[in-house]
DNA sequence: CGCAGAATTGATACATCTCAAGCTGGGTGG
DNA sequence: CCACCCAGCTTGAGATGTATCAATTCTGCG
């Protein structure tokens, strides 16, 4: 409930312009767009959104980090989505919310109204055209995901995450050197452990392995440099293309 | 490769009419479809696609079951799909199989021509308003999937799939005598396995500790009896609402 | 009949979880 | 300015669930 510095409130100099569910409008569009829109701005740990709330808005990440996250009764919780800046929360349609939203870092939304929203996907065919490729870009992130939860072994899944932030990141910020890489994690090891489906002892022990491997570097417990990328995704146990799909 | 036995022709009495990728479409929309539609059948056990191919077609399934499974370098393999009749197989707008496709039972599926399909999705926004929302769907299913991937055990992993079963296939041909219901697992231990992230070992075990308790009942290896919907679910470790998403 | 694929069951190994004890670093109040 | 504090993290020792390896037992079918 954190409220706002209204980054900008004009789409042409947005961040996430050519990414988000706005990518393909044209000016026009956009200018519909800006009428039902408005920014949130959220602290590092804050919930966006509650699993069975009512969804009074879709949204946008502009900077920051979200994640998605499943709880059992008992309280076992995964995480089923990391989202980064572009990335688009809420389904059209749906009244309440399926699952928890939390901001992971200083986070800021791109805020529509649901209901005017769900009336532009119908006139404006662009926004819906790239929801469905968004829609079916996070489909195939998921199904990744399922063979990680199911199949890798506690350190293949820590690389693989490892790999996936860095690229991610790495996609934005330009932070490479030579061929070595560097950034902050943006997750807590409890909030990898939910991720990864694991506990938050064994994803301890396992960075510090991969760290005494020389797979990675160290400064600190969030700053991470990857020496060589190649090594990684080896330990990723992905296809030597790294599995990228985008 | 096998072929077929056009199952019917003619859209309008279609087992999968109301459900599938056509559903919203009007009379003048099917006949377009069906000018570049075109049926084939595979006996179970049968690769549709292979991972990698060239993707001439998008199809939907009319009758059987297919999966979907991800296989990593060394051999282990994740299911990441379980396609039942009117699901939707293939991505617009990608040229290769990102995922082996097979036929876990004997199959029939209506195919369409990719790259008119493609065409069609754009001047045809019925059918693209139709996949966004089964794609929504699929994604949702994926993501209670990578709950059950990461944080359940094995047991309530048997007892989630069962019930899954138990309910899309209940929702087709109705089974239900009292409120006790039946059904054929149309899956070996094997893919079971492949579905839930173990063993096939640990999947026969299970299977006989659930029996032995009283959960289900077992006719020969196949015929699936379930007493106690409820039960069942509370096996499952889901909410007390099953966790329904459709 | 007898074979082959599928499933069950057993014994053991091992990866990860669980419980528990310390460590570390950045912020705060005395 | 220092000492303390606390959330986040690391490390250890032991417990446990699932995998692995191996031997039978089913079941349907040529």
């Amino acid at each position: 409930m954190q409220d706002l510095k209204p980054t900008s409130q004009d789409c042409s100099d947005c961040p996430i312009r050519h990414r988000a569910v706005c990518a393909r409008c044209e000016q026009d569009e956009l200018k519909l767009l800006e009428e039902i829109k408005y920014y949130r701005s959220f602290e590092a740990g804050q919930t966006v959104i509650w699993q069975g709330d009512k969804m009074e808005f879709v949204a946008s990440v502009v900077t920051g980090i979200a994640s998605l996250t499943q709880t059992m009764e008992d309280g076992r919780r995964q995480m089923v989505g990391l989202l980064l800046p572009s990335d688009f929360v809420g389904r059209p349609g749906r009244e309440h919310a399926a699952y928890d939203v939390v901001a992971t870092t200083n986070l800021v939304m791109c805020c529509f109204r649901r209901r005017p929203f769900e009336q532009l996907m119908i006139t404006t065919p662009h926004i819906a055209e790239r929801l469905l490729q968004m829609t079916l870009d996070e489909l195939d992130a998921a199904r990744e995901w399922m063979l990680l939860l199911g199949r890798k072994t506690a350190r293949e899944k820590i690389a693989s995450l490892l790999a996936i932030i860095a690229q991610r990141t790495a996609a934005l910020d330009q932070a490479v050197t030579n061929n070595s890489l560097s950034f902050d994690l943006p997750l807590t090891r409890e909030a990898m452990a939910d991720y990864l489906g694991l506990t938050l002892e064994t994803v301890s022990r396992q960075i510090s392995a991969l760290k005494k491997d020389g797979v990675i570097h160290l400064e600190g417990k969030r700053a991470v440099t990857i020496p060589d990328m190649n090594m990684l995704l080896d330990e990723a146990g992905d296809d030597s293309d790294g599995g990228m799909l985008a």
